[in-house]
DNA sequence: ACCATTATTCACCAATCGGTGAAGAAAGGA
DNA sequence: TCCTTTCTTCACCGATTGGTGAATAATGGT
């Protein structure tokens, strides 16, 4: 009845997202939208909208694989301490990958003008909360079984330090500093369980 | 013999310096530039010269007065883990001020797509590494003292990890986090002491 | 074969970007 | 007073920015 799309939306909303997540909202043009994703921009702005639209896609497009390939163990209820342990030593493998780490698109975009915008603030803020509440809940899990022995004080401040952590990690492989730096980061945060 | 400027040179770097300090580099535009400054690009050229001199000028001035108002205690022959602490309450404090904290300018540089100027990665790199070396320092100088006891391998792991909370700081207060959040995040990384 | 609907293509827009040429204005020695 | 030097002002440049109007092409039920 009607023409079909030439392009798979999946794979057009994942090019986007990797752009942004490399080069952050303000320093991404249209133009090099369009050449990441092979259509032009009345192809993009009629399937997404504009671009601030297409970058609110792109973050829930991030924090969606990122927490399904990263989070998910620690949201898991068999969590514990070793998965957050493991989590860290997958951003620190990744780091030493070719090309360096492009790091935490959320961590990233907390600093751009951008994260003003309402509904980016929101989502960076919700992110950063399930990253907290991933860490938290592991330890909470590892506490559960008798593992380790905290009150709920202490685990909460623990799931802090270790969001700070996170974001240190994130933030610093981006930077491209070294393998044992971030290992010794790590490392420190995990030695206190 | 010549005409002379009829402004304060050292105000401008100033204005300029917050203003990419609050912005980013990317997201700064001359006309920003020239209001933020009362001058007009020709001056602005023929004074500094092109954006990215400007950029890299901002930096130094930011990491200069930065370490003079923050990191110098830590720097000192007298320096202790105290001081640490000290400078870590300082950055919570001044999360807590109207309009929130901007940070630190050279972590969220860090996360530009400018930082891949050679220029621009030296003078974050270094920085880093000296706020690295600052916190070191105060460590080795408080075990010196015999205050505390650890090897040298202990201390460098440890200067490692309280980089990693001064970068988790700037960032997270940037974003504009609690206070809580932060205080725990500095506690935890002071608790080890 | 026709038709309504939606996708694609292409050209175009005003606004803004960083940067510059050149004329005019101050300064102070000669 | 003149003259050289440097600063200031103003207008301007081509390139790029995000976004859009409108013609054309495909689709599949009727």
């Amino acid at each position: 009845m009607t023409r079909q799309i030439a392009y798979d939306p999946i794979k057009m909303k994942q090019d986007i997202m990797e752009l942004f997540w490399a080069q952050g909202y303000a320093e991404t043009s249209l133009v090099e939208i369009e050449k990441a994703t092979g259509l032009n921009r009345r192809q993009l702005y009629n399937s997404i909208g504009d671009k601030r639209s297409m970058f609110l896609q792109a973050l829930d497009d991030f924090t969606d694989s990122s927490t399904r390939l990263l989070l998910a163990p620690l949201e898991s209820e068999m969590a514990s301490v070793a998965d957050i342990e493991e989590l860290f030593a997958k951003f620190i493998e990744m780091a030493q990958e070719a090309g360096g780490s492009k790091g935490c698109m959320v961590c990233s975009t907390s600093q751009e003008e951008i994260a003003k915008d309402p509904e980016v603030a929101n989502r960076v803020n919700v992110f950063f909360e399930r990253i907290r509440a991933a860490h938290l809940n592991a330890i909470l899990k590892t506490v559960e079984r008798g593992e380790i022995a905290l009150d709920l004080s202490d685990i909460q401040k623990r799931a802090d330090a270790l969001l700070g952590t996170h974001v240190a990690l994130c933030i610093l492989s981006r930077a491209g500093r070294s393998t044992t730096e971030l290992e010794n980061i790590a490392d420190s945060a995990m030695k206190s369980f």
